[in-house]
DNA sequence: AGAGCACTACCTACCAGTAGGTAGACAAAT
DNA sequence: ATTTGTCTACCTACTGGTAGGTAGTGCTCT
């Protein structure tokens, strides 16, 4: 909010800032270049000086968070500690993640159910290779009796649904709750309960 | 798929049918009325004739199969079973919606992220009532025993995140399993893992 | 039986508005 | 003097929607 009116940033942050805002909130179709313009106060040819087109713009914009995304979720994966504490310690920095970066999460899951159709990058390669390490790393924990026994790769996708979820269909939980869903008391809440949850699924 | 060839139906249901489809694939602002007319083999202004408009279209659309699911689900919610069992079932019966209608699904998300701007009908508002029925069920189990206590709202965000994810995400899951997710196989254990894993986590 | 009429479902041609994108002028800064 | 950033003015393609017309169907009234 602040860093949109925020004098500081070059034009052209202003401009991902915007273009953040509105592909979050409206999606990548229901976008015109106009309104991202509009927003930095600026007119559309004055944007496309910045970025040559609507989807190279999207492109930056995409390619930033997830390296963003990578780079965070790597500090967490990579941590020395294990059994359930690593997992409870990717859950949580995962929560933080999407707790700071909620447009991203909404944009990411309207990446999702596209099938990745507007971006040269294919999102779901990029997360493989984490999502194929988290595989190893639970069978390993269900075959020394750590964890109970689960579907690994199934349990991986309910987790990603369960977290994902909360942050990206916000404006429907904030009429099931009859409150704000993220509020820092609100995503606190969820993610002590989502974790919870793992806790009594997992561990006997 | 078959019902899109099948010259049985009337036109208007080709319509409903092939706008289904469309609004599933690529949303409602990514998709044209011509596309759909195209996919039924008529030209726009016929389209305009069986709907007024395309929020029309759209709103016929999204009334049909909300109140579909809500029959489906409001019968297995009314079930006599009781404790564990009632919960398997409703889960059930919300796996076996879903897969008989995955592109609702995704609709359904698309509204849930949009925060439900499209239509007149509120989407949340509709479904509080189950919402807050379920909470009472659940508070009351947790209270008596049967299941272990959680947080009752967030337990069920958690499921609805985990349940719907795996459909309106599916084709970014098929390239995580390296598998079309929505094969009645895939589907089936990814239900069997759900409950399952429901199951580890309310029961003792 | 047949003329007239209303209705349905489709068409082509068009409308105004908006989309993304380009060209070229201008001003300021280096 | 060149580069950078912005502007106005314009382009083409496409959007949702309308106007007007045309087959075909079937009902009714002689």
């Amino acid at each position: 909010m602040a860093d949109a009116i925020d004098p500081q940033k070059s034009t052209r942050d202003q401009i991902l800032d915007e273009a953040l805002r509105c592909f979050a909130e409206r999606g990548y179709e229901g976008t015109s270049l106009n309104d991202i313009a509009a927003g930095v106060g600026i007119r559309r040819p004055s944007l496309l000086h910045h970025f040559p087109s609507k989807e190279n713009l999207y492109e930056n914009l995409f390619e930033r968070l997830l390296s963003d995304w990578m780079e965070r979720l790597e500090v967490s994966i990579a941590s020395p500690v294990s059994g359930w504490n690593k997992a409870e310690l990717v859950l949580r920095s995962g929560f933080s993640l999407f707790a700071d970066t909620p447009d991203y999460v909404r944009i990411m899951r309207r990446e999702a159910l596209d099938g990745g159709e507007h971006l040269g990058i294919d999102l779901a390669a990029v997360l493989k290779p984490l999502f194929d390490a988290a595989v190893i790393y639970l069978d390993e924990q269900m075959r020394a009796g750590t964890f109970r026994t689960h579907d690994s790769r199934h349990l991986l996708i309910t987790g990603y649904g369960a977290i994902l979820t909360y942050f990206s269909d916000a404006p429907f939980i904030d009429e099931l709750l009859e409150d704000r869903a993220l509020t820092a008391k609100n995503i606190n809440d969820h993610c002590e309960h989502v974790i919870g949850f793992f806790r009594a699924a997992l561990l006997n």
